[in-house]
DNA sequence: TTTT
DNA sequence: TTTT
């Protein structure tokens, strides 16, 4: 995978509870979203807060070590790759979805860490 | 702006001419897609492209840069920040948007070289 | 700066209580050491770490942040720019350094926390 | 491998014609240097110019695709890790030298594209 | 010289 | 929906 091409990096918060998926095949996946929050002063000098919340999908291995270790609230970083893809809704139209494939996370902050 | 908690990077091709916008504080806004390109073998041994499109916008400065020296096809990296927005259609359903806002850009493979 | 042409991010554990100067000007300058730990399985299937020490330095208002929140063992995130110097040695004899330039520094899993 | 831990990122130019050598295992290995340019204008309003060299070493199938596309001049993106290794002289001082390690090249500005 |  |  070329992460010369296509790299998302992503330092944040876990939103919720990642939500996880147990394939025919085995495989588990874990979706979970994560907010990044940059702090910044305005024109006027005042503090703002720009929070920007993102999809994140992992697979196999990783997905195992998410529903072990991660939940709500913590400290999270990922590597991965940025991807869209379409579906269509019950009334036909099509709707877009933009995710984060990850290709690397890390727990940060913990004494029993478990990094991939 | 911290690139460390927020950071796409993409090096691909342009999708078409970029799309020039000028606000009325007579800055210009560039938006524009890039694909980025990727070749690896499936499980049977196949060679496979996935093609990602992603949509990118641009201020100012760089944006006027867009508009002189970008063309469908040109080969392009950036790095900017993922961002998402909403907004509602006419039916008044909301409706989700991804976008990169670029803080660099450079192009590539060019003699007439003109990085920001 | 371009990030794009040179740019180097680590996650890691500092060394020591990092260095402080203050130069005439009133400007501080901080020099510390981050370790970069990896752990992987070698060929005989046995666990092996890889730490990578690596040199970095700040100046002006980040080294003043460093000075308050940062010490021995901290995790932190960091990107910078790679670069080279050289100087002599007392025997007149030509040495080079490798540092890295910080431009922007995280202090992770920090109830208080103080990034720049 | 992590490369969210240790992660050196380049777009420059190759110096020379990289070195090529072969390990009795067969592999070979590849050493070349890598010029990163920066402009910028200093306190004076003067544009200024700054060059960093990178030492760069690659292996296996990467080396044997240096070998083959790779020239003088040639621009160049890489992604590796940052690594130290000393060595002593034979007047038995101890040197150190910082090299990349690469985990990924693409050829930029070429036709006859040959990505890994 | 850190950390797990 | 997180965090500071």
């Amino acid at each position: 995978m070329s992460t010369l091409r296509n790299k998302v990096q992503l330092i944040g918060n876990v939103g919720q509870t990642p939500e996880i998926r147990n394939l025919e095949s085995g495989k588990k996946v874990a979706s979970f979203s994560i907010a990044t929050n940059e702090f910044y002063k305005n024109s006027k000098g005042e503090k703002v807060q720009d929070t920007q919340w993102h999809n994140v999908v992992t697979w196999g291995k990783q997905a195992e070590l998410i529903e072990k270790y991660v939940d709500k609230g913590k400290e999270v970083a990922i590597r991965g790759k940025l991807t869209s893809r379409s579906y269509e809704t019950q009334s036909g139209e099509k709707r877009y979805v933009t995710e984060i494939l990850v290709n690397e996370i890390l727990f940060l902050g913990n004494k029993e860490n478990a990094d991939q």
